[in-house]
Order: structure tokens, then sequence, then C-alpha cells
DNA sequence: AATGAATATGTAAGGGCTTACATCCATTTT
DNA sequence: AAAATGGATGTAAGCCCTTACATATTCATT
């Protein structure tokens, strides 16, 4: 069944039909019901291909995710996904992992489907220079970052102000005199550099430094902070006083070691996550936990790049603003 | 630049350089080999949408999702978009709610954009009067469902024994002389109907009969769970000996309400979870949690399909077996 | 009633690929 | 040496739309 049945069963043009369709130029109030009834009753569905070919779009948007498994990047695929085709588009998903090569792959992928735009999920990497292929895909469709921005044309990034998210909440743990605070971080991304400068920053605004031995990196596991924080309260002659983390899940890892060092909290040490996910309010005791708002970020995203179709003017770079949910890990 | 300009510039027609793009008929080495060379030097792709139009197929599967934001779907999500690809196919993904209207537009949506199958994420509703736009996709495309199973044609189901899995290890709380075991559930799908259905039979098959008040249905959430909880710990004269979960969140709001209650855990109660996902291993004391095997369920369910494809012959329903993870909150 | 503008509809030309069928050529067979 | 075979390649039709342009119709204006 295409067009031409439709057609010829309504008496009128294939013309008219693709007018009725795309709701475009002019066809009679009449025509157009009586065509839209054939439709209905024939049960016609136009050829997505056929399409496609004529118009070169299909209203496809790619979300590349380095990993959906994450609750963090699930929840921002699941705010894209449902804003975008509450505007008509549809994702078309790729998770790439954190390898370079199989992100060039994906991008490619991406562009060989015609999707109509890229939307990146995750940070890229620090090192700017393996960035090309981005800026490659950028020449094609709009390109827009979460939680991350390179300065270029046709990309958009919508982040979160990390650096001082982290910068005023390590102030508040040195403004009652602690000193003896650890940073456990697990990527080395765009975000992750703004968090830990600004980890850096509250001391320095102090005119004080942090101990180097207490800036630890570790994998992106609970078991994995659990052992790297053992390891800090272990060691360390004087007792560690906070945590602050790049995420929960590192959060829960430093939480789960301190509770079995049998320390009270957050009496004897105060811990801090990031993102404000699930499992901040699955830990217990619960986590006081930065919420860098994934949803609003991804649905500004959204906007941002619906915006961008409609030949708006859009700034390259939206700043969102963190806020901190105090629960019980904090004073 | 399309296959013309290849065609012109590699001095062939048109036909071969399809052939060798497909690599299908017989192409000398030769031409091979320089027409490749020619794609490569041109940076060609192939226009998906003419490919789609002469093929009827781009090689892309629809997956529907209830809500990929859920840790457990988005593992599943995550591991069958891994497969898929590793086969050649791309995702589709399409996030629908529990609503039943939502499903059928996506489902619709999802076949208009010509997937070449469906593959369903999360259970569908009991009712099994309202699964007909799930009978009516499967005339069209292969359906395969992921803990969940209807017995048409064209419908695959790749559950994990459910039952089983909960009556055993609800058994092995009867058999340490419990009684007062609470089951705590939140959704009424196919796979939830089985877990509570096993909850039963373990005491069926004691001759026993558990306390209605006990099996209790609340929302997806830890908080509606310690809530529950907290109810019936306050309300129950004798005291609650264990509860069973659906789901590893109900089972941390439990653990919650319990800590709160100034239980301990496990001798004065135990809990099992649902799933064993990351929220296990994040609570406090640490859950033991009845692991479902997502990532086998959605590997087998993307292998069965690809079979499927190949018109292998595939039984219609494979059947997993869960594996008690034990942490510390049973004994 | 004649003219022109605006609206409604139709015709036909792409858009870029796949593939059945036709053709050509180099082998092998008799 | 002629015929048969089969591999390599080309031609052209078809897939199903969109849309520029052409034509027909309607309506308002003079």
């Amino acid at each position: 069944m295409n067009i031409y049945d439709i057609a010829s069963k309504a008496g009128v043009s294939i013309a008219t039909v693709s007018r009725v369709l795309n709701g475009k130029g002019n066809v009679s109030e009449k025509t157009k019901e009586h065509v839209l009834s054939i439709i209905e009753e024939m049960g016609y569905t136009p050829n997505i291909f056929a399409r496609g070919l004529g118009l070169n779009s299909i209203k496809m948007v790619g979300i590349l995710c380095s990993d959906v498994s994450d609750i963090y990047y699930a929840t921002a695929v699941s705010t894209i996904e449902k804003e975008l085709r509450q505007s008509g588009y549809d994702s078309l998903l790729c998770c790439t992992g954190d390898n370079i090569e199989d992100r060039k792959k994906s991008i490619d992928l991406l562009l060989s489907k015609r999707v109509d735009a890229i939307l990146l999920v995750g940070s890229t990497f620090k090192e700017k220079s393996d960035n090309s292929h981005i800026l490659d895909a950028a020449k094609n469709v709009p390109f827009v970052m979460i939680n991350d921005f390179i300065d270029a044309p046709n990309i958009y990034g919508i982040v979160c102000d990390d650096f001082n998210a982290v910068r005023e909440n390590t102030s508040i743990f040195l403004e009652q005199g602690l000193r003896r605070i650890a940073y456990l971080y697990d990527a080395d991304t765009y975000s992750g550099a703004l968090k830990l400068s600004g980890f850096r920053a509250a001391f320095t605004q102090l005119n004080t430094l942090s101990d180097p031995e207490l800036i630890v990196r570790c994998a992106h596991s609970p078991e994995a902070a659990r052992e790297q924080t053992l390891r800090l309260l272990q060691k360390q002659k004087r007792r560690l006083e906070a945590v602050v983390t790049s995420d929960d899940c590192l959060a829960v890892g430093a939480l789960q070691a301190a509770v079995s060092a049998g320390l009270q909290i957050p009496h004897d040490i105060q811990i801090i996550g990031f993102n404000n996910s699930l499992l901040a309010r699955c830990a217990n005791p619960a986590l006081t936990s930065i919420d860098n708002k994934v949803e609003l970020l991804s649905v500004t995203a959204v906007r941002t790049l619906i915006d961008v179709f409609a030949h708006k003017n859009v700034s390259n770079k939206i700043v969102l603003s963190a806020e901190l949910v105090k629960r019980s890990t904090t004073i």
C-alpha cells in the first residue's frame, strides 16, 4: 500500500495526499478530511525511507552516551528521549564506552543514519586534541553536549556550574574548621576537571593548600571508593574529617569505609556526594549530595537543539547552577 | 556525492559499486579494491534512505522500555544496545511509561520507522486483553519480550524463572521456622505475578498460608517501601521476621524502616531484594538479593532475535534461572 | 461581464539506491 | 575450432515519496 493507492481511492492526486500528510501547501478542508478518512480506513503509514529520500531527514536525533547503565546517564537519556519525542523527534541510541576509537565509529554511524543532530551525554576527554571527530561531525549537524563544552561553531554546551558547586560546599567544611578533607573522583573529564579545581579553589581562597595525598582518583564503583577511603583512614595519622566526591557512587563507598571503621557520621566524618541520585537516598545514613540537575540539563539541551533547528539565536554555552540537598552525612 | 559519482570516478557502473558496498554478487578482486579505494578517498557514505527504499530495512531494532531511568531497565537497554550493535543493528529507543495508550503510540511509531523488530523491556500488564496492539505489531515484525511472554506467533519471551526464585528463597525463611514474612511488590506485571505466586507457593508447600496483611503493594521507591514497612512493624503485635521484595529498591526501603525501628539485621529481621542491582551493593548493611540476570536475559533476547532474522528454529519461550547473591541482610 | 488574484489540484521530475536481466568476455569442454 | 559455461559488468526499472511548476477553479474587484 502506498500513496498511489490512497490517492486513487480518494480520487485525488498523490500530490494532494502528500500535502495532507505534511500539512504543507493548500488543500481544501473538504478534500483534506476525505483523504484523512481514507488513510485512517486503510491504515496507511507513509514509507519513512521514501520520505527521508525526499526530505533528507526523518526527524531523528542521535544520542551518544558512554554508558546508559550508569544511573546518572540513564536519567539523562530518559529525560532527553521524552523531551525529544514531545518535539516530534525520535532517538537513535548509541552507547560508546569510554574509548575514543569507539566513539569515532559511533559518530560515523549516527551520521550515516542521517540523524538531524547529535546529543552527547557524558563528558569528553580532557585531551582536546582527540576531539577532532566531534568538530568534524558538527560540520554536518548540530552537536549538543551535556556537562561538556567545546568552543566551536555548531557546538552547544549545557553545563552545570560544577566548579562553584564543589568549591562552595568544600568551603563550608573549611569554614567549620576542617582541614583533613579528602577528594575522591573517578573520571578525568571536562566536568571532572571543573569539580577538582573547585575543590582546590576552596583551599586557595583561604590561602591554604589541600593535601595532595588526600586527592585520590579511583574507579567508578562503591567498592573502589571504599577501598581507597579505608586506605586513607588507616594511613593518616591525623584523622580524616570529611570526604568530598565527584559522584554519589564514590560517596557511598566512602560511607561504607567510614561505617566499617566504626566512625560516627556525620560527627566524626562528613561525606558529600554528587548528582543527588537514587543512591544518595538509598545510602544509610542517607547521603548529602550536590544536585547538578540532570533533568534540567537534559531538557535544556533538547530545547536548545529545537531552537537551533528553528534557526533561533542560541547561545553556545548555557550554565546552570547546582544545589545542595542536605541529608544525614553532613552537619 | 552519490553512487554515480563513485561509479564514474572509478570507471565502473553503479551496479558494480553497489555490489562492492553490499558484498553481494560477483566482482573481481581487482575492481573491488579499486572501488573501495575511491570510496575511501572521497569519504563516501551511501544514503541510508535510498538504501532503505530498496531493501525496506535499515537494520534498526526498536527498543520499547517503560522507563530507562530505572536502574534495572537501564542495564537491560545498555546490554541490548551493545549486543545489537555487535550484530550490525542499531537501536531506536522509545520509552513509553506505564500507560497502555502511550505504548500503543510508541509501537506505531516504531513500526512507522520501519524497524526490523521490536524488543520490549519491562513487563506488559496482566490484563492480557490490552495486549492486542502487541499481537498486531507481531504480524509485521518479530517481537521479543524480556521478563514477559505472550504465547502468539512471532512473539518470543525471554524470562527468568521468577516463580521458583521467590519460592525457593521464601522457603529458606520458612525452613528456618519463620512465619511472619512480608512481601512487598510494586507492579502488577507478568513477572510480578510470578514472583507473588512464588511467595504464596512457598507457604502452600508447607500447608501454611501467608498472612494477607503482610502482602503489600506499594509504589516503586524506597520511600514508599519504607513507609509501608514501618506501618507493618508498628501494626503487627507479633514481630515481623523477614521481608521479601520484588525489587531492590523496595528492599532498601524496608531496610531503612528496620534500621530506624532499631532492629538488628539480620538477627531480628531478614530482608531479601530482587535484581541484584547496584542498590544492593550500596545498601547498609549490604543487601542479599536475587539476581535475575538482566545481562544474560538481554543478551539472550538479542541472540534470539538474530536467530529469528536468520530463519533459524527458535523456541518461543526461553527460561533462565535466577541465583541468590548472599550479602548481609540474611543469615 | 471581464479581469486578476488567490486558492486548489495535478503532472512529472527527481532523490539515491538495489537488482533482475542482458551483455560481454574468458575459460573449459567436446 | 566451435560450443558451452560461468564470471564480470552494465542497463534500466523500480522502490515511494516530495515539490516545483503547470493548470484549473473560485472569488472578489472593477
